[in-house]
DNA sequence: AGCACGCCGACT
DNA sequence: GTCGGCGTGCTC
């Protein structure tokens, strides 16, 4: 018999080992998704490996077979398997949920529970028990007597309360009823359009060359077709060849078709009966703003820089060698166009790409010039696609008819085989750490993948981070750099504006006179402005003017945000609202005020101050939806707002010629966050925020008002001199021991029992003191979070700093086969390696 | 994560 | 003495 090792869905540390199913003849694949038993439970496993029973050797343990299988084919490749196990021992999670994060979907099914009647004698018998009355007041139970058993949404639904669900176990107790455990998989279909295309008949027919007369061809033309057809089917006809002559011959919809003459469905079936189209299903691709994308491909020149970094990176996509490369490059410098080529490079091998974008850039311009270049070969994984979407883009790349996938941090996993090269554009964006469940991160798991692939990875930044540079220097990674914007067009030219001296006509605002001036200087000039903010809202805190008393969440240790545009105060961490009209906890003033700066605050002044400017925010309020999201950036390309306020949301990849002038309101917001990576994170926005200014013909402007004009990461972003930025993280972090100094674990305690995860936090430490202080292995806290509650859960944590990387996981690993004793079951410990963000 | 086993307090 | 609270540990 074959044994199979199975990684499960759910928190085990190991891989379980499984039999097969008695009623199967021919072997599960590695790869499969399958039904196993574990305890009482039922749960999706993964099939890893299968071997061959050794008669000599029987395990210690039952092995149970496999249930089922949910796939009839492998569904994800047997190439991932060893990035799996690299993610579940480096970042400390179960390998069973690795998977399952990495999957585009969970192919299964949770077990569900159908009640079933064993003995109906004893059931009606308990009507008459004085004791049990009460389950004749239950539908489910008269239903029991009437059907004899229940469906698992039932069972579950029962199982909900606590009072029923005693009573269905005494029932099971007393054999009159039994629990039959039940596979709901989740149905997921693959989104496809109805499109059609000429039949090759068609040609035959008519005798038109496809390749030479189609262009030429008017729907009007007479096609000497052989049969006469009715005029609704003319009428299609001509339709459908205007459509598809416009498009560039591309198939047209049965959607589009049917828009513009509702009533041609009769006559498109006879149409393909007669061989004149052929009816197919394919995914129809937009631009980012809806259109349907018609360019065709185009490669450009590149700059001798540009093709000098080409020239470094494509022999390692030829002979197929792992190989890190950091290309640095300042923004407008064409990184996208050597992204493209090197994607184009590793096609022309026969191998594959793997592209990887922060979410919100792939609502820009990359996605549409991905497409334009590559077509039916580009996959899309995004935030905004559905179930079945998702998997449609996964099967398409497990084919292989899909070659070169772009996608958010996620799509690191796309089960793409022959991988020529990986390209992780911004690669210091905290974006790519996965925040919840195995805490990975993208760019480290891309830099993964390609070692495991063979084959070179480029990550791509105008600010790379201090982490990934520090590589560079080591030898780690090759360093890439192109110093020339495109058409050599100048940086923008910075001001630094000092809030603290400058003076302000207007006290009451946010924007000093500099700014005041220069957008209305821009204005006048027929350009827009982008203005800057850190913090969504109107008001960053409410303050009792009497007490100082500073309004919290009730759920969170944080303070309540004012949002005038819903009239309430939102906690940003939980989403708790309140209304507005409050008096203050504290001393029961009804003095409160509106302090700190939000984007909704800057709108408003922004429209008293230029009432006849065209204003409109983007942040993540209105954004709720992409597709509005997508509107304003749409009426900002079409000139129809003249100055866009907005958060960290329009700070990337926003490509706009005619932004002239960028503001950034208060620099300093950054700078509050008690994390060694304060100083990093402001200069990567700041020159961000920076590089939308002057895309187009005009020069840029940008003004950065803040309190700490001294500060370097501001002098350093206004000089644009990342160089310098960086030794002097170097200067500061060295000393303390802070990465690249060091590597961090950061483990993460939360309860809603304030002392019992303090004590949670306090054992831990005790527990690996001794181990630590052999090991080297710093031990800074235990601590508060800086963050010290969220949601009701109170938080501490344990921060461990090491330069052994093996130092640090063995101890983690020691803590965490002691979870138990350390963690009481209320206390939650989560263990996050190599953290990017210490809230 | 579930789910069971097991060991202590408050009730019939 | 039982019922049920939740602390501890296992799942092939």
């Amino acid at each position: 018999m074959t044994l199979y090792e199975v990684a499960v869905a759910a928190p085990v540390d190991q891989t379980l080992t499984y039999g097969h199913p008695a009623d199967r003849k021919d072997d599960i694949s590695i790869g499969s998704c399958v039904l196993v038993p574990l305890g009482r439970r039922r749960v999706t496993g993964y099939v890893l490996d299968a071997s061959p029973q050794t008669t000599a050797e029987q395990p210690e343990f039952t092995v149970k077979p496999i249930l089922d299988v949910f796939t009839p084919a492998p569904f994800f490749p047997a190439f991932l398997i060893p990035l799996y196990r690299w993610i579940s021992s480096y970042y400390h999670h179960p390998l069973g949920e690795v998977i399952k994060t990495a999957l585009p979907l969970a192919p299964s099914a949770k077990s569900g529970y159908r009640v079933k009647v064993i003995d109906i004698e004893t059931l009606k018998l308990h009507e008459e028990l004085p004791e049990r009355s009460r389950l004749c007041e239950f539908n489910w139970f008269q239903a029991l007597l009437q059907t004899q058993e229940l469906p698992p949404s039932q069972v579950a639904k029962i199982r909900q309360d606590k009072i029923q669900k005693k009573y269905l176990q005494a029932l099971i107790k007393d054999g009159s009823v039994e629990l039959v455990s039940e596979l709901i998989a989740s149905q997921v279909k693959a989104k496809e359009e109805t499109v059609y295309t000429l039949a090759p008949t068609f040609f035959e027919n008519t005798g038109i060359s496809p390749t030479v007369e189609l262009s030429t061809l008017q729907p009007e033309d007479d096609l000497h077709l052989t049969k006469i057809f009715k005029p609704s089917e003319r009428k299609t006809l001509a339709l459908f060849l205007n459509n598809f002559i416009k498009s560039g011959t591309k198939p047209v919809a049965r959607k589009v078709l049917l828009t513009l003459y509702p009533n041609c469905a009769k006559a498109l079936s006879t149409l393909c009966d007669e061989g004149i189209f052929s009816k197919h299903n394919q995914r129809v691709y937009r631009d980012p703003f809806g259109n349907t994308i018609t360019s065709a491909p185009q490669t450009l020149t590149l700059t001798e820089e540009q093709q000098v970094v080409l020239e470094e990176i494509k022999p390692n996509i030829v002979a197929g060698e792992f190989k890190p490369f950091l290309l640095f490059g300042v923004t407008g410098c064409g990184k996208t166009e050597v992204y493209l080529q090197a994607a184009e490079a590793a096609l022309q091998q026969g191998k594959t790409a793997l592209v990887l974008v922060p979410e919100i850039a792939l609502a820009s311009q990359l996605e549409a010039q991905f497409y334009t270049r590559f077509g039916d070969q580009l996959a899309l994984f995004h935030s905004g696609l559905s179930q079945g979407e998702r998997l449609d883009q996964w099967q398409r790349v497990r084919e292989g008819s899909a070659k070169v996938v772009l996608g958010a941090r996620s799509a690191v996993f796309a089960p793409m085989d022959k991988l020529g090269v990986v390209i992780v554009d911004e690669e210091h964006e905290p974006a790519y750490k996965q925040e919840e469940g195995p805490r990975y991160h993208g760019r480290d798991v891309a830099v993964m993948r390609a070692k495991l692939a063979s084959c070179p990875i480029i990550l791509g930044s105008a600010t790379p981070s201090v982490t990934s540079y520090n590589n560079t220097v080591k030898g780690k990674y090759r360093l890439l750099t192109i110093t020339k914007r495109v058409q050599e067009k100048p940086l923008p030219k910075v001001n630094v504006i000092d809030l603290s001296t400058k003076k302000r006509a207007r006290r009451d605002l946010f924007f000093s006179d500099t700014l005041i001036r220069e957008i209305g200087n821009t204005l006048d000039n027929n350009q827009q402005a982008l203005l800057f903010v850190n913090r969504r809202g109107f008001s960053s805190t409410m303050l009792c003017r009497d007490c100082g008393h500073v309004l919290q969440c009730r759920h969170c240790q944080v303070s309540l945000t004012y949002h005038r545009s819903k009239g309430r105060l939102l906690c940003h961490y939980c989403g708790f609202t309140m209304s507005s009209q409050i008096i203050c906890p504290s001393c029961r003033s009804q003095n409160i005020a509106g302090v700190g700066i939000g984007a909704e605050r800057i709108e408003e002044e922004a429209k008293q101050l230029f009432p006849a400017a065209r204003v409109a925010r983007l942040d993540s309020d209105v954004a709720v939806k992409r597709k509005r999201y997508l509107s304003i950036l749409q009426s900002v390309k079409n000139k129809e707002i003249d100055i866009l306020v907005g958060t960290q949301m329009i700070a990337k990849g926003l490509h706009f010629p005619n932004i002239t002038l960028v503001g950034v309101i208060w620099a300093d917001a950054g700078f509050a966050i008690p994390d060694y990576k304060a100083g990093e994170r402001t200069f990567s926005l700041l020159s961000q925020v920076t590089g939308r200014a002057g895309r187009g013909d005009h020069p840029g402007k940008v003004i950065i008002q803040t309190n700490q004009p001294h500060h370097y990461a501001i002098r350093f972003a206004q000089a644009h001199d990342y160089r310098a930025m960086y030794d002097q993280e170097i200067e500061t972090r060295s000393p303390m021991g802070f990465p690249p100094f060091s590597r961090l674990i950061n483990i993460k305690f939360n309860g809603p029992d304030e002392t019992k995860v303090e004590q949670a936090a306090r054992k831990t430490s005790a527990f690996i003191n001794d181990d630590c202080k052999q090991h080297h292995i710093d031990i800074l806290g235990p601590s508060p979070s800086p963050v010290g509650k969220i949601k009701d859960k109170f938080r501490w944590q344990l921060l461990l700093k090491s330069v052994s990387a093996t130092a640090l996981h063995n101890v983690c690993s020691r803590i965490l086969s002691e979870r138990g004793s350390l963690c009481p079951q209320n206390v939650r410990m989560v263990v996050d390696v190599d953290p990017e963000n210490m809230m």
